[in-house]
DNA sequence: TATGAATGAGTTTTCATTCAT
DNA sequence: AATGAATGAAAACTCATTCAT
């Protein structure tokens, strides 16, 4: 990349590396934010460029969090469009997609968690423009989901925003690494073993309530 | 009370002034944890006292939140036990106690939604502790809940804990008050309209999938 | 004027767009120097193209500042050239004409007042140049006070540099309109009722000590 | 003094320490204000504790300065007080007792010429307490020269208040120490030779003006 | 026990200036 | 000559916590 980024295409390679290095320190970290130091010379860049691109430094770690989210969606889109067999499998599958990808990148939801902090400090007009471009998103693959299920249309987003919701909950209610004491506790362990099983029974709990099985409709449906 | 608290009894009851004052800051505050100094001030005692009952600002808190989630595991209880009728009868009932306790007192939610930084900044032994009143308190809940709904033993204190995730998941997904701009998004408003309807139709939801209605059992136990 | 200024003439046509931006944001301002930012927006110029006339940026505003204090010399001059009448008529109507320009402009004094952090990093060679117009230029209308005045040669421009410093002073001294509790305090109003009556008594009873009036003199130099 | 200051004759003596430092420090710097790190070091207490006497920076430079001020004029009250002989011999050795003063302590106007900046950052409230304290001892040494020099009730300060602002302006129109160039040049050493002695000159000059020698008067006063 | 004075770590952000384009 | 992207120094202030009284 040039030393100036005078082209618009060159800006958006020197924002991304911002970000890139933003997530790199986090997923590294110990659940902080990096600080606006670190990130910049993790970036290579003087801190002083950081903002040329981003006003503060919770813009860019919400910036990145949205990022994450659209990804993990469009793994959900891909996963309902490749889906197969019956609607409980379609949604099977999806969970699977989705687990795997939280598995790999734990990140998403531990700077997730940062919440209320992490809105702190960054404009409205910002966090609309940002929390929009995820409901668009949403709207999208719910979409898809009504499809591939056979499901009223509209139902697929909401379905989908309250298993994110409950994935949101689940992470923060399950102990953390850092939280060896909790972790050893057998109370809890009898009630909340581990996050990905505790995730992947719950979700199916939910989309069983949220999304009844398609033969019960075929019943209701004959001829 | 006494100026000076020798006796175990006003030691709590000054522990208590604390915590109340702590609380009515945060209800009434923009979500941020109140400085110790304005604790203090409400508590009409000096910094120094505070000390004295909790070790650290973050120690106050997250004692408030246990504290309040226990009150909200009361209320779910006594809904329980009181709770006549069908199953889905029942769990509607408890729900709307529920709803009605959350709509209450918001705090509950605003405090939970800090997460992460609550939890910095308090010994582990403690965070221990507070985490294993809760726990505890949780599985007897589960028990009325078995009981009650006559399910499985265990599966109440599973599905009540899931519960919890869902409402803190909600809570943090919703649009917050202080954000004007997303309230008004009508894209957004299209799919999360309310907190309480959301929150009362997604557990709907999530208890139809987690505990299948009676009557299909009766089903199948015929007399 | 041309995109790129070659000439010395567009030259020195562009240096003058930029004080007169400079100018025009400082009077509007509260006071506090104009960022370079604002500046180049203001002259419609790149903010790098600024420092291809001036070294830094309080070399644009010392420049400023002695230009603004030569047209007020300009005025001097040619109010003493203009005068006619005693010599107190003289001197009187040099005071209104200043007083007017001042009024008028009210930014010589405002920018004057920054004084010292206003020369903090403008280079001693600039300063000293900038300085010596003023005094060439101080040194000229002293003469033409001589003249006038008839006063003995080098005393008039003595005079007029110890009145600048009691403008100045007594500017710093004024409240300032920034100052509201200043300006209504009823025992400073009762000893410095405004800026300008005391500009004019101040200055008249220094010129009535620094020059006698004439006819006191003709008295003692009969012919 | 106590480590923790508690009574109020403590706290008195700690403000006065910070102030202290505070005064050294510029006295010994080169025209900036110290920084507050400098300022704790030197008075040997942490940066916080000075946050606990005075509100900011500027606040305790702001408060130096009108001490100083107060200073000089109980100075200017005694000599007054003190002198004998004709009005202008008076008037001479009231004059001498205050370049004297400012002679030994620049420092006195070295802060002054901050001006603007120094005010900055200063809560309103506080301004016009300190300049309210000023204004006040200034009416009484006024007093104290109108009974001296037998003028008009309410002459004298302001005539006071006016040579101030002639001193302030006069320090500032000087050439400092630190502009080695200006110093060096012949055509303002012309005009402007020493701060002392311009400062002995004008004052005189001003006063003259300001306030007719006593024999006038016994003229028109009949014998 | 209660008090409140003292402590001091900790960090984002601005913006004048430089320099690659 | 003009541009505007990149730089990086610089420091006041807060406030949770401690500790002398």
């Amino acid at each position: 990349m040039a030393r100036h980024a005078h082209a618009q295409e060159d800006k958006l390679a020197r924002r991304n590396v911002i970000l890139g290095a933003a997530r790199r320190l986090f997923a590294a970290g110990d659940g902080e934010l990096p600080s606006v130091a670190d990130i910049a010379a993790e970036a290579q860049l003087a801190k002083g460029t950081l903002y040329l691109y981003f006003k503060t430094r919770e813009e860019i770690f919400c910036e990145l969090s949205v990022e994450m989210w659209l990804d993990l969606l469009g793994k959900v889109d891909a996963a309902f469009r490749g889906a197969r067999g019956t609607r409980a499998a379609k949604i099977e599958a999806h969970l699977d997609q989705m687990a795997r990808h939280l598995g790999d990148q734990p990140e998403i939801l531990r700077l997730d968690a940062l919440g209320y902090s992490l809105r702190q400090n960054v404009e409205p007009a910002r966090r609309y423009e940002q929390n929009h471009r995820f409901v668009m998103r949403l709207t999208e693959v719910g979409a898809t989901v009504d499809r591939v299920l056979r499901l009223p249309q509209g139902r697929g987003v909401r379905v989908l925003m309250r298993s994110y919701a409950l994935i949101r909950g689940l992470w923060q209610t399950a102990p953390q690494q850092t939280d060896a004491a909790l972790q050893a506790d057998p109370d809890l362990s009898a009630i909340f073993p581990d996050f990905t099983v505790e995730l992947h029974e719950s979700l199916t709990e939910y989309w069983r309530g949220a999304v009844a099985p398609a033969r019960a409709r075929a019943n209701t449906a004959p001829r």
